[in-house]
DNA sequence: TTGATATTTTGATATATATCAAATCAGGTT
DNA sequence: AACCTGATTTGATATATATCAAAATATCAA
């Protein structure tokens, strides 16, 4: 609970009474590897937090799956549009390791939010900042090469390589297998 | 005032002291054409709202520039991390047309947040709604082809057209004007 | 250890789009 | 109307990456 606790002060600090709300709300997680956390047309009722683990977030694209992100560290995920929208989501998550996620539930977070400026000001900064990094990823994909994006992922998550196979990382980079193959094999 | 007020309200309505506040923090410009309401390199304090009119949001990459967004109709816009972070904008933003734009201070627009929660429900949807924006756009860009990007801005606005230039529209859908002429004779 | 399966690499070819260059076309100004 | 400048189209070629196919390698269970 202490990485999520700072995770979330470090976003917007809560005051006492708002933190052992917020705090509360958030259920805890052990999960085997190759867990599913949300299945493709489901609504997404959860944000998550991986405490540790890594976990996949995908879609299907003409048959094959697309990696969208890969949440590892102690980072947030969730199913965006189908989170706020309420909507039924076209992501699957599932962990690629044994994991100990934490989640809090749409109706709790939104209460919480309605019940306490504070926690509606944390929520805010979260999407901004999810926000901020959509922007960057989409500049990314958009002006960098194939080859320059692999960069960047070595550079933001070193570790990512020896854990993650590469035909998921493939995917999330925008490209083939393949390319990713011969990327590597040209450095 | 009138689009202004119905365009907030339609994201989050506001209780009479909330609307007062914040209705009456907007600013209003009359522009020509041509009229730079971000120079590159500025940190950028507003978020704008588009009356009538056009506004582009576009930056510099090897001498060329990029169109990252037009903005018409009844949209809100900004340079997202510059106004967020607070940090020098890599964006520029330049009336297309003789416009009406409204504007709110960052100053503002956080103190006001700080001081009503509604407000600040008000910005996290607002955020919420352009994440969600964002999210379609980089699936657009990273999935579909130059062909299909093209149809799918003709199908949300028919107008734009007839009202921006080609080059302008070609960089938006993230091709060369020359892609976008023989995608336009290929129809 | 031996299979059986999943993952990664390598090779040949195809394709969408970029780049460079030149030719038209359009809109405003004198 | 004639001009000028900027916008758009057309043509020839180059390039990054995808696709299809097969081989090689790693992983895991019996």
């Amino acid at each position: 609970m202490d990485a999520l606790k700072k995770a979330v002060f470090g976003i917007s600090p809560l005051s006492p009474i708002e933190e052992k709300a917020f705090m509360g709300a958030w259920k805890c997680w052990d999960l085997e590897k190759d867990h599913v956390l949300l299945r493709e047309k489901m609504v997404s009722d959860y944000i998550y937090f991986v405490d540790k683990g890594i976990a996949r977030i995908f879609y299907h694209k003409n048959d094959k799956e697309i990696t969208e992100w890969i949440a590892m560290d102690q980072q947030f995920f969730l199913s965006i549009t189908s989170f706020f929208q309420r909507s039924p989501s076209h992501l699957s998550i599932h962990t690629l390791e044994p994991a100990r996620i934490y989640g809090i539930h749409h109706t709790d977070f939104m209460s919480l939010a309605d019940r306490y400026h504070e926690v509606e000001r944390l929520l805010r900064k979260m999407v901004t900042g999810s926000l901020i990094l959509s922007q960057i990823r989409m500049d990314s994909i958009q002006f960098e090469t194939a080859y320059q994006r692999y960069e960047r992922l070595l550079r933001t998550y070193p570790e990512i390589i020896q854990r993650v196979p590469l035909m998921y990382i493939a995917s999330f980079l925008g490209v083939t297998l393949e390319t990713l193959s011969r990327i590597r094999s040209s450095r």
